[in-house]
DNA sequence: CTGTTAGCGCCTTCAG
DNA sequence: CTGAAGGCGCTAACAG
């Protein structure tokens, strides 16, 4: 496999200047042009191993995920993707599967191969460890949640709000009973979600207390139960609010099994799918700006590598609430949206100038053949 | 950051037992254990861009895929990583994003790289070039089609033989103008899922001639437009085959708009999802092999790599028809299954030895929280 | 079993 | 603008 020592013979030069024309230093043009037609030729193509033990640094960061099957994961990965080609960087992604002991591995594949910087949605709170990482000078910027073993630049989505925005929607449209159907205690997401639920009682006309909630696996099936049940119930609630969309594919199930149609049970979910509009009555949803917490992680990580010892940041990027028809008891024409948060990223007060510029998500390609 | 100059200096040896100690050569165990204390005692991390320039190889092989928003994908993914990972390999996902120049840029760094290996759905059977990784030595294996660039080792799924099958089913129910919805023209996918519907027409008993075909573009749009159109006709069909989950979902949507409900209307589709179960009735599908081709595609890598100039195969895995509600007219109660294809796989006639162990399908995990 | 030595291919001073 | 030379960190020969 020729070098750029072959290179050089080849072109009469010597293999400094091979190097500057690669990477855009001075060299005339005639020389220019006869080292890339020897290149050319010889069918060079530099080895980046070597450029990267050289300069130290690879141009490669990596997005370490905890479950590929996740639609959510997709539309982070675009977002990060698109930031980092933007700077000539390439993103590998690396599939944990949940599982803290294959992103340890990762973890330390990204350490060993120098990588540019890793963003991580992190298996485990209490696992997932990162602190190899940051004493080496690799820029880490963790996604929806923080390790507790460092403090990291985080961005994260106002599930909080988007919660209490949807439960709001569902008291306001007229349902006495509204449900949450969340994930596990161990989950912060499962918590934080069911806060702003919580809030939206407390804070009603009336105020409600005690409003019901099940505790299932972020899951089908778990939903499906755990719909079941509230139906079994002597009071049974007449609307829910499912913390993530497998759960509510699980309650829609149930729903229907019982023969009950949206949106006579009010149904909203967490996390917009592409099912979420195919199924009929369609699903009202909070939707994640997957993609813009994407392109803010990699924006992060970017800014990092030039400010590695700033305090880190915490990005909180607003959710957004589409009403469809599995909620609308009011029988009103149109589909609406609104933002559930306020229209600036909430910024920890550490830094208030970083504001990651975050437009609209890109139109989504409808995907292909499978 | 400590090297191994660092670490056999503080241990007392030289860096040629720390490399040892690392990748397994033979020292003495209590010098063995001086060397772990150092390296642990500095926060030593072996580099392994030097290793791979020193060894002239990475242990890192690309999953370079055309649309990471498909579950064809993940599934593959996951068969790939389960193999590559007991041979101590780490796998990277690329999206091309079906985007050949991304695509290319991928190969690139993959080659620059100097990656163990490359899995590659090709976005284009025309552009996707290879020929300079197979050049250079790095082994490529093509999934689902192969690119006109190169020969390569290459692993599909029998889709014809799943077309003809679900067809064949639709018409032993007794629907008599079973219709198809297929993909462009241009896909080799679609047309030779196509190729399957249509033999089973030729075969059936009586023979059909002319069987109505809609070609769409793979995605939800086009497959409600194309059932739209065919229940226009004078003569609508009374069942459909979709060739793949989108346009499926599309069908569904359309008949669901007209009143029609399967399995009224019969439906099948290729491609299995979670929500082919979640839908009511449920979907009748052909299931691809997703994993166990991914499983295949690494084998292959891997057994290339020690035999470079073995002459490239071709798997094709057998395809399964899932029949469920949405095609059963008859009042069965439960849903069957059924190979589609001889029970082994199909192997070039160049050689047959070479048989990919493949498996059952590991438990599909559910996915988790959005 | 252990140490010495010589690169892998590239980039980046430093001289010219 | 150009070339010579050293070294990034590691491993594989080779000697001992």
């Amino acid at each position: 496999m020729a070098n750029i020592y072959d290179v050089a013979k080849a072109a009469g030069v010597s293999p400094a200047t091979v190097s500057r024309v690669l990477n855009g230093g001075s060299v005339s043009s005639e020389r220019a042009a006869r080292v890339r037609a020897a290149a050319e030729q010889l069918g060079f193509r530099p080895n980046r191993v070597a450029r990267g033990l050289r300069r130290q640094r690879s141009d490669v960061l990596a997005l370490i995920i905890s479950d590929i099957e996740n639609p959510f994961f997709t539309a982070l990965a675009r977002g990060v993707e698109d930031v980092a080609r933007a700077s000539n960087l390439s993103v590998v992604l690396c599939n944990a599967d949940d599982d803290p002991e294959k992103e340890a591995e990762y973890l330390d594949v990204a350490l060993a191969e120098r990588m540019a910087g890793v963003v991580i949605f992190p298996a485990s709170l209490a696992e997932t460890d990162v602190t190899a990482l940051l004493e080496h000078g690799v820029p880490v910027v963790a996604v929806d949640r923080s390790p507790e073993s460092a403090t990291v630049d985080t961005v994260t989505a106002d599930d909080e709000n988007g919660a209490y925005a949807a439960t709001r929607h569902l008291l306001d449209e007229g349902y006495r009973r509204v449900a949450c159907i969340t994930g596990p205690r161990a989950s912060s997401a499962a918590m934080v979600r069911l806060r702003g639920f919580l809030r939206a009682h407390r804070e009603g006309e009336p105020p409600r207390r005690r409003p019901r909630v099940a505790y299932a696996d972020f899951r089908v099936r778990g939903g499906y139960q755990a719909m079941s049940e509230l139906l079994d119930l002597a009071e049974p609630p007449d609307a829910v609010l499912a913390t993530n969309n497998l759960m509510a594919a699980g309650a829609l199930a149930a729903l229907h099994d019982r023969g009950l149609r949206p949106p006579e049970v009010g149904v909203a979910a967490f996390g917009d799918t592409f099912w979420s509009q195919l199924v009929r009555p369609a699903l009202t949803t909070v939707q994640q700006p997957a993609y813009e917490i994407g392109q803010a992680a990699a924006e992060l990580l970017l800014k990092r590598r030039h400010t590695p010892d700033n305090e880190p940041q915490r990005l909180v990027l607003p959710t957004r609430l589409q009403v469809r028809g599995s909620s609308r008891r009011s029988a009103e024409a149109e589909p609406t949206t609104a933002e559930t948060s306020p229209p600036l990223p909430t910024i920890a007060p550490t830094d208030r100038a970083g504001a990651t510029g975050h437009g609209l998500a890109r139109p989504r390609r409808p995907g292909v053949m499978t």
